[in-house]
DNA sequence: CATGACAGTGATACTTGGTATCAGTGAGAC
DNA sequence: GTCTCACTGATACCAAGTATCACTGTCATG
């Protein structure tokens, strides 16, 4: 089964139909490479409407088909989430975004639980850096 | 020395002038509880332009007398920062937010420098939750 | 088949949060 | 006095996202 035929099974089990839109927008969501911007997808399924691609991205969203990475800029991109919770690390050179194979603040989240007596709900966290590519010296001497 | 003074002082070490407008929107930002939104200071310091209050408020983030404070509902507010680099609970029931007293992942940037080459420049953190008051049944009662 | 309900649609107007522009102002240097 | 220049407010603008609305295709029912 494809990506595009599985996501579109989990969009039927909710009772939402399948339209050439919604299609046209959740195959250009798993083409993309890394991270995207609702631009990105508005640019490669222009036949859809502006308001349709969001509406689908926030289905997908739902969905955990994607899920939203904060970039240091204060920009709001997606990525296809093949897992559960995660965080990420942005290149802040190359832009390419990695997933981190898990949630390193859960014992975190307990502990400060038990110190401010705050029930924690949620989380964001979002690493920046600089690839090993973007370090190299061949890439630092072809951006100067 | 009150903190509008000491503020003032930070301005005119960096050759920054000392205008009522900014004085105005400084002592509306001191004047906050908690974390708020630009909006917030346009709304006290009426007889300030909107852009100059923009203005005063990235002067005030470059100087790190505010910090920045994403909401989970991915809106950017700002709160009076009485330290260095720290992260945030945010209470979102009542908004509240406090600053955790130290950046807790500081170790796992550096794990992560050594597991994936990357050189890792920044992060973000929030945490939402509840807070203790929020939480009490009297609380609960009265949001029913 | 008719028809009615309704999820979904695209065009478009709007809102929100923030930035760019620009003519004007006031304080200090000379 | 006058020149410079940081700073100002008004305003136009911009980007991202949302609301509205008339329309469409699908499906269940009579």
């Amino acid at each position: 089964m494809s990506e595009l035929e599985s996501v579109i099974r989990k969009l039927e089990a909710l009772d939402h139909r399948i339209t050439p839109s919604r299609v046209a927008v959740i195959a250009s969501v798993l083409a993309q490479s890394g991270h995207f911007s609702v631009e990105d997808v508005l640019r490669q399924a222009r036949a859809v409407g502006r308001a349709t691609v969001f509406r689908t991205m926030r289905l997908l969203t739902d969905l955990d088909v994607v899920c939203r990475v904060l970039l240091d800029d204060g920009s709001l991109h997606y990525r296809v989430s093949r897992r559960g919770h995660h965080h990420h690390l942005v290149c802040v050179s190359c832009g390419n975004a990695r997933d981190l194979d898990e949630c390193a603040v859960g014992d975190l989240v307990r502990e400060l639980a038990a110190a401010t007596e705050y029930e924690i709900e949620g989380h964001w966290l979002e690493f920046y850096g600089r690839c090993a590519a973007c370090r190299s010296p061949v890439a630092v001497a072809a951006r100067a």
